[in-house]
RNA sequence: GGGCGGUUGGCGCAGUUGGUUAGCGCGCAGCAUUGACAUUGCUGAGGUCACAGGUUCGAGUCCUGUACCGCCCACCA
């Protein structure tokens, strides 16, 4: 039957993607390399970063999908043994949220259901939500090797973080510590530094007066009997335990060691002189708390201060504090402490204030500073090396200015606080111990887990390090850092050689895509709309200069109409093929040094460059030029004109744009891997491979 | 508060080490055409390259400053 006329990806896509399965040329030992292939025991290894299972893909991971099938597509036909390793995370806090989200709309809680019972529904969810993912990628054409399909909290998995938990516990790089650490009352667990979202909130910096104890009234020649703090959580007063000012501050320096009455609570607290204090800021003088504040926690480690937590786990405030405050939330006991300062006339004044606010990344609550007995993985010696591994060139980034953030953040880094209070995560393997791991923890052995450590396997020992890693930038620190630190403490070698940080992919108007915001856009939905490869090249040809990419559809109807053009050229070319009797050669050596030629030669060269520079735009908009305007414009209609003149030049012609095309297939396969396989399913020739994928690549 | 990036025709973007008429996609206008393709072909309109200075024989491209936009990082109560 003769091809359709207008090229139409839903007959077509489901069936090559069968085909490709079937193959089993996604896994590396499926097909013999050839004898004269010079990369035969080279491997090319990719981690698919594993999306969370909280949901479905958006346009970051069609990008990023593109971006590495794309590499891995490539590097197959260049006769690598070539392995992509798919998989999901677990996603500790996101999943957990998600999950009790839903619960939620039927009147229960996780407390309702119990540990058990909750973990449960999260393994239910997670069977839906894991293999729609893996669903959406195979749509999108990922040739990712499915039979090494991981999940962080498998069975596997689980052995290789119990080993990496116990490696560092053995080495003394694990500790257990009271610190004061961020906590959502709402999760009910710590969170580390990189879960908090600041939003910038109108707020109040309250005034307030602690009036000094009588007999340092006395010694005072000046007329006040107080000294003001400014504050914007007058709620955490009741855990005051001590007033600071700068010690050069000229203002207080008569202050410092007499003692003042906390207000409401009737305690005694001194001042004290610590140099954390801005003069500038407020008054200069500082209330001092300890449980609730890190700066106050490491005054008052300075000067041996006490620990007073007025607030608890759940957000309410504590039997520490008055009977009268005892139980509040944290919002009515700040209107209940302000209302009663007024009574008391200790509330100097009130001014606006503008400041962020700090919130569970997930679940968006409020997130509280309190103290908590948590687990602590030391830092210093790990960030070192993973500093070394960037600044002696081992590691690269592209683009490279991603690697100063890097940098930046490793060499402030504190101690990593790995122990989470929640139901959905590795358990921490020490008996007794109800907490689970921070869910980057297991993400961090990504690299080398999926191959199998801690077993010393073959896959192992084939694949590791892996090659290029492609992530989005806003996991820099919270998983590429602790990816790369821990390939080298427990393979002795960097994880990949190369960090490709991808454009953010925002809407038209240059905002964040999010669900939230109703922002987002749903690659499935486009790929039914225009096809797979459409979506893939639309996305590869904005793939420019490496800023931020602002969606925008035309740019798919561009991928839409390009694959038309070929579609229909390749039709030409294999319907005047038909007229010939003997099976068309695409052997190089018979072909004329004509201009076509010289021009797919330039392409080849153009577009090998731009891809081993990571530049996929480059060399999409080449390879659309060329196949658009060169082949299919110009030398398409001369064929036809020559061939008017009479039959004694077709056979050469034909050869000619046989082999012309046939390039081009293979070229443009790594971005548009369905139509390039249909077309070549149907293609004419000789020595023709099982599928266009294990084709040799044009070089 | 610190760091990074952006500002080029209606929209989305390219413009390598400074050098003849600043490119691409989408859109727009006119013409063409039933024989690969109307998801087409040809032709064309449309930009004082954010602003102000400076370096240079010559700057979208280098320097300084300003404005606006975005992102990341940060314990200022």
């Amino acid at each position: 039957m003769e091809p359709a006329k207008a090229y139409d990806p839903k007959t077509v896509e489901d069936k090559i993607y069968k085909l490709w399965e079937e193959s089993g040329f996604f896994a590396p030992e499926a097909h013999q390399p050839r004898a004269d292939n010079p990369n035969k025991n080279k491997s090319f290894t990719i981690v698919l970063p594993p999306p969370n299972i909280t949901g479905e893909l958006h346009m970051g991971h069609a990008l990023n999908t593109v971006i590495q099938d794309v590499l891995i597509r490539k590097k197959r036909m260049e006769g690598f043994k070539t392995l992509w390793i798919p998989g999901t995370d677990h996603a500790g806090i996101a999943t957990q949220a998600k999950v009790e989200k839903e619960l939620r709309k039927e009147g229960l809680n996780r407390f309702d259901l119990g540990r058990e019972k909750f973990i449960e529904r999260i393994w239910a969810w997670q069977e839906i939500y894991g293999n729609k993912i893996l669903g959406q990628l195979k749509k999108l054409g990922a040739s990712c090797d499915w039979s090494r399909t991981r999940f962080t909290l498998d069975k596997e998995y689980e052995k290789a973080v119990q080993a990496a938990f116990l490696h560092y516990y053995k080495k003394g790089l694990i500790y257990q510590g009271e610190r004061v650490v961020n906590w959502c009352p709402r999760c009910a667990t710590s969170l580390s530094d990189l879960e908090l979202e600041y939003t910038e909130e109108k707020s109040h910096l309250w005034y307030i007066k602690y009036l000094l104890r009588k007999d340092a009234l006395r010694q005072t020649q000046g007329d006040d009997n107080f000294i003001i703090v400014a504050t914007t959580r007058p709620e955490t007063m009741l855990g005051d335990v001590a007033v600071a000012v700068n010690p050069k501050d000229e203002r207080y320096k008569n202050l410092i060691g007499k003692k003042v009455i906390l207000p409401l609570v009737g305690r005694e607290i001194p001042i004290i002189a610590d140099r954390a204090v801005d003069q500038k800021f407020g008054t200069g003088a500082v209330k001092v708390t300890p449980a609730h504040d890190l700066t106050d926690s490491e005054i008052g480690l300075r000067h041996n201060l006490k620990i007073i937590q007025v607030i608890d786990e759940r957000g309410r405030i504590t039997k520490e504090a008055p009977l009268p405050y005892q139980g509040l939330k944290i919002a009515e006991a700040r209107e209940k402490i302000i209302d009663d300062l007024t009574k008391l006339n200790l509330l100097e004044k009130t001014e606006d204030y503008i400041h962020q606010v700090p919130k569970c990344y997930r679940c968006n609550t409020v997130v509280e500073l309190i103290p908590s007995k948590q687990w602590f993985l030391k830092m210093s010696d790990l960030a070192k090396q993973a500093v070394k591994a960037v600044k002696s060139g081992k590691i690269k980034f592209s683009p490279k200015n991603f690697e100063k953030p890097y940098l930046d953040w490793l060499k402030n880094v504190r101690d990593w606080c790995i122990s989470r209070q929640l139901w959905w995560g590795h358990k921490i393997p020490l008996d007794g111990v109800d907490d689970v791991l921070d869910t980057w923890f297991s993400s961090a052995l990504w690299p080398f887990a999926t191959l199998g450590w801690p077993e010393n396997t073959k896959d192992l020992k084939t694949f590791y390090p892996t090659d290029v890693l492609s992530t989005a930038r806003d996991i820099i620190n919270l998983w590429v850092t602790r990816m790369i630190f821990s390939g080298i403490e427990f393979m002795g070698k960097a994880p990949f050689h190369t960090v490709l940080i991808h454009p953010t992919v925002l809407t038209k108007e240059g905002q964040r895509m999010s669900k939230s915001l109703g922002t987002g856009i749903d690659p499935v939905g486009l790929i039914e709309k225009y096809g797979a490869d459409a979506v893939r090249f639309g996305i590869a040809y904005q793939l420019l200069g490496g800023q931020d990419i602002k969606f925008s559809e035309e740019n798919i109807v561009m991928g839409r109409k390009f694959c038309n053009k070929l579609w229909n050229a390749s039709r030409f070319v294999m319907l005047t093929s038909d007229v010939n009797d003997e099976p068309l050669t695409s052997d190089v050596n018979e072909l004329p040094k004509c201009q076509i030629i010289q021009q797919l030669n330039q392409t080849i060269e153009s577009v090998n460059k731009n891809l081993e520079n990571y530049q996929f735009g480059e060399a999409a908009h080449t390879l659309y030029d060329f196949f658009w305007h060169d082949f299919c414009d110009k030398f398409i209609e001369e064929t036809k004109n020559s061939a008017q003149g009479g039959s004694a030049s077709g056979g050469k012609n034909q050869k000619l744009l046989l082999h012309v095309l046939l390039t081009s297939l293979k070229l443009l396969h790594p971005f548009i891997p369905f139509i390039t396989e249909e077309i070549y399913q149907q293609l004419p020739i000789k020595d023709k491979k099982q599928s266009l994928m294990i084709e040799k690549w044009p070089l």
